[in-house]
DNA sequence: CGGAGATTGGCAATCGTTTGCTTGGTCGTC
DNA sequence: GACGACCAAGCAAACGATTGCCAATCTCCG
């Protein structure tokens, strides 16, 4: 019962190894009746093909790898979940890794990818240096990225349409007659954060806003990125009446110093946050945001990676997919105070 | 570049692969004029040894299974994170799998790991059906559980002391005067749902207090179930003053309900919640609460297993650890209202 | 200088599959 | 009735490492 092997199973069904191979695979070239003893005998004995015998001589782990920034953060959660999920109902498994933005761990993420020889991987770390990727570039295996993966065969790239969402969110404050918008960025280190930023910029100009340099200040994404922001953002002469966030993190920090400050959200200031993290609807008050589907996302990567596996000539430039952002209203933000 | 194997580096060093993979696992047999001979062939061709072949002739796949009940409550992204990194550190890789508390994604979990043929399995889902491990025990894979695991070899157990902080809630309740404490639990399916609705009666007991059954409701460890039985709570005739809930994120639910009702925390009700989720800390009011610390709980299960790999005569009953819960005040409490 | 004992490195079997090639048998056709 | 086409099943060679066993070399001492 305990060490099944593909001889054994032959053995006991009185065929050859190759023949119990092909009935497991499904092979369409074996008898049925044929068939059926043998599979009789699998499911008496509780066997298990051995991945690694199977991942060895037919080249094909059957493992994608996942690299995220950090699982902790809420944001990634969602995805992971998306992800092994598909990847389980299409025989995959999953190999998570997570950079924290360390280039180090970056370097050790890649290192692991390639020595479990992972059929693809799917990187979304949001603006993980390109250099570290040359390892696996060179090994031809299928990658997808969010916005900055270079046109390469078998590379992917899942465009994110941060404006659109973004835009919304801009026109929204205007219409609540908001005079003075802030926005906490995310770490500039990572591409999509100066994506997001810049989606901001060019929201407010093409209202015809200018932009205080003073309202812009740097977030790291995290929670006590948000409330070190805020203090800064109401330390300034004239405090703005709205916030935007580069994500939900930030945003929550800002509610939290917000209110140990006596600042009432959304009376006092408006705020609104970026991803639509599922907790954002269970903040008090609920938090106005633009979403990036977390399950769309997983989605487009998976479907990414296994259309550039087993093909034979894929797109000499890559190919792309895009992913649509939209506002999403809730209760965080309320028209401008008036002084 | 590409494809490197340990005869391509044999060949290229002048030597059998046998001693290239002396010197890849530093057997202390070989010389070390000749060992650095071949590990700067193998730096100069980046090769990485398949783990796969590894896997398959040592019959050690340097894989630990982490199952979880669901990743997306904020409860274990954590335990992953700290998980992975020991395991990294060691040179194992984790295989995820949730199970939603499903009986078919369970038995799929198990039956990915054995596919996969795993070096040990961490079971934190807090309540899986002991049937489904059969296949487990069976193979001898080292397991870990949390409380209920049975004492046989290579299955640890890690206990935990749920009394410990719930009895420093309910007695600091207490002593803010409250005199009706209600309990949402979680779902009774999970033992150790049952084990903390067990030891808020204990603790209530022991300071001599009834519990009126009105004030234990069922919820489902998710934020939905938490404003679900908020519902039924408010509606009673004699409204509870305080409540305690058998997680974090049902307490975020009971916040949130409660706020739409018009019913302020902690002035009009006093809120403790369990698990000290990360973002806890960041509710408003921060939620005072009793931690389970995570990172603690991945690193005893990492530990457990690491120490059952490998051993070759392991302790007839497997081993026990230890896991302390711990009151945490922050901002959700206050003195009861005077009616 | 010779031989025992300790090092060092190579040969080859092995792990559990997949799969190209071969073989033996069945069937249809002329 | 013979021949080729076709199909099903088996043989055996990979895949890329580890490791037991043995042979060659070296060391050291009598």
């Amino acid at each position: 019962m305990e060490n099944m092997d593909l001889r054994e199973i032959a053995r006991r069904a009185g065929v050859s190894t190759a023949t119990v191979s092909r009935v497991i695979n499904r092979a369409p070239t074996v008898n049925p009746r044929l068939a059926k003893r043998v599979l009789k005998v699998v499911d008496e004995t509780g066997y298990f093909p051995n991945t690694q015998a199977r991942a060895l001589v037919s080249g094909r782990s059957k493992i994608f790898g996942l690299i995220v920034s950090e699982i902790t953060n809420p944001f990634f959660p969602e995805i992971v979940a998306v992800f092994e999920k598909i990847a389980v109902e299409h025989g995959y498994e999953i190999l998570l890794t997570s950079t924290l933005d360390d280039p180090k761990l970056m370097e050790s993420s890649v290192r692991r990818m390639i020595e479990r020889r992972v059929d693809g991987v799917a990187v979304l770390t949001f603006g993980m240096e390109e250099l570290l990727l040359a390892d696996l570039k060179l090994r031809r295996v299928p990658l997808v990225f969010v916005d900055i993966g270079p046109p390469l065969p078998r590379i992917s790239n899942i465009r994110i349409d941060y404006l659109h969402g973004i835009r919304q969110a801009i026109q929204h404050l205007a219409a609540l007659r908001h005079q003075r918008i802030a926005f906490v960025t995310g770490p500039l280190s990572l591409k999509s954060a100066i994506a997001r930023r810049d989606a901001f910029l060019e929201s407010m100009q093409e209202l015809g806003r200018a932009v205080d340099p003073h309202l812009i200040v740097a977030g790291d994404h995290t929670t006590e990125g948000g409330m070190d922001a805020v203090a800064k953002l109401l330390d300034v002469a004239a405090k703005p009446t709205a916030i935007l966030c580069s994500n939900d993190m930030t945003a929550i920090g800002v509610m939290r110093k917000s209110c140990e400050d006596g600042v009432v959200i959304p009376r006092d200031l408006s705020l609104v946050g970026f991803d639509d993290v599922r907790l954002a609807q269970f903040m008090l008050p609920p938090l106005t945001t633009v979403q990036m589907s977390q399950a769309e996302l997983a989605r487009l990567a998976f479907k990414a990676l296994l259309a550039d596996v087993d093909r034979e000539n894929p797109m000499p430039n890559g190919t792309e997919y895009a992913l649509q952002t939209n506002f999403i209203l809730r209760k965080s933000t309320a028209i401008a105070p008036t002084r």
